[in-house]
DNA sequence: AGACTCGCGTTACCGCAGGTAACATCTTAG
DNA sequence: CTAAGATGTTACCTGCGGTAACGCGAGTCT
């Protein structure tokens, strides 16, 4: 009855937890984003009940592997934040951090960015609209508002201007990050720089073109 | 044989067309992303076989109805960009158009953002990384560069810079509007100026907070 | 008129995915 | 030796995307 002696079954139970998030990650590197209950159990070498034991449902395993990676690439993320250097450079560091992360296993992060799609069928309708939606966009964006409210100084608002600002880093460093690694239009460097350029306030400083539209 | 007289039933297809269309939207937009095939036929009367005649598959319809769409919003989103008024009124005029897009049909736009998750058992791998991400994310991205090369001047790198703020910037805009419609720590229009500030490089500009971390 | 095609629609089915119930087994405690 | 409890299995259910095979009404050709 008591909870004090459980220790040693504990013990085998996370092992066995972290062997089978091993095996997923494999096959999701090589399977991608779709991989399946059967195919993960199969690459443990083992059936799937055992899998639904351990992590209760698909979301469940998608939550413990998605937590495994973010907790990963956000502690680079930090390093870089971290860094003793300029906030430019600490800045295109951070990026550039992600995007290696990115191009090193794209698979695994098309994995993490999309829900898990939910949709019981004889449960509740689901109207908490984008939710859950990207678990590790959310904590990376939480993460690095985080940051931006520790580090810079805001004024009144300031807790809410990280937070969005953070969100909406991350936001574009995801999807110029997605675009880029589908098309390669440049080499990462590039990308670094005209992100930064752009929260530099390039974009605001720019010039119009001569000859406006039509007028 | 010829194709010349085939006027009448391209007509009648294309109107039952739109009608499937419009009880396809009626059901994304009552049971959100998950909406089976099985429920929008049912939704427009008829069964599945039809669904799959007149739109190959899933995809097609997706596409089909991401295309009605992500047309309108850009619709909206251009005449917000080429509104006669200052950059950052218009640039501010673009990102509330967007947000009060999603903010009013959250079910349709979670929807569209997310990939068809593909994965044909038999057939390839499907290695291609990302290509058919999220079309809307991927158009308005690809629209917004345009719209930044053709009224900036950008210098030497105009097109490739633009392209990358263009999905950058909707990135962006997508991320804080996904996390403000689920958490609602603010209103609209104070989503919209920190964006704005962000933009205009108030990121950058921020002075340090008195006591960096820990030393 | 009658046969022929052809668009529109149906029922019934396949394969596969997520998820579960029930049974077998091996270890450990009393 | 027996009882409990984790560990693992087979066999199954449901629902989904997708398809094959058939039914039927309207126009068309001879």
């Amino acid at each position: 009855m008591d909870t004090t002696q459980s220790t040693d079954q504990e013990r085998s139970a996370d092992r066995r937890r972290r062997e089978l998030l091993e095996a997923a990650d494999r096959v999701v590197l090589r399977d991608g984003p779709g991989a399946s209950m059967n195919a993960i159990a199969a690459e443990a070498g083992i059936t799937k009940p055992i899998l639904y034991r351990h992590f209760g449902d698909k979301g469940g395993l998608y939550a413990a592997l998605a937590q495994r990676h973010t907790d990963a690439l956000l502690d680079s993320l930090r390093a870089a934040l971290d860094a003793p250097a300029e906030r430019r450079e600490r800045v295109e560091a951070t990026l550039d951090t992600y995007l290696a992360a990115i191009e090193a296993r794209p698979q695994v992060y098309r994995f993490l960015m999309h829900p898990a799609e939910g949709g019981q069928p004889g449960g509740d309708q689901g109207f908490d609209v984008g939710k859950l939606s990207a678990p590790l966009l959310r904590r990376m964006g939480e993460e690095l508002g985080t940051v931006i409210e520790e580090r810079l100084d805001l004024g009144p608002d300031s807790r809410r201007l990280a937070r969005i600002w953070g969100h909406g880093i991350v936001g574009m460093m995801h999807a110029a990050g997605d675009w880029w690694l589908g098309e390669r239009p440049c080499t990462r460097a590039e990308l670094v720089r005209s992100m930064a350029d752009l929260l530099w306030g390039r974009l605001a400083a720019a010039g119009d073109r001569v000859g406006g539209p039509g007028f």
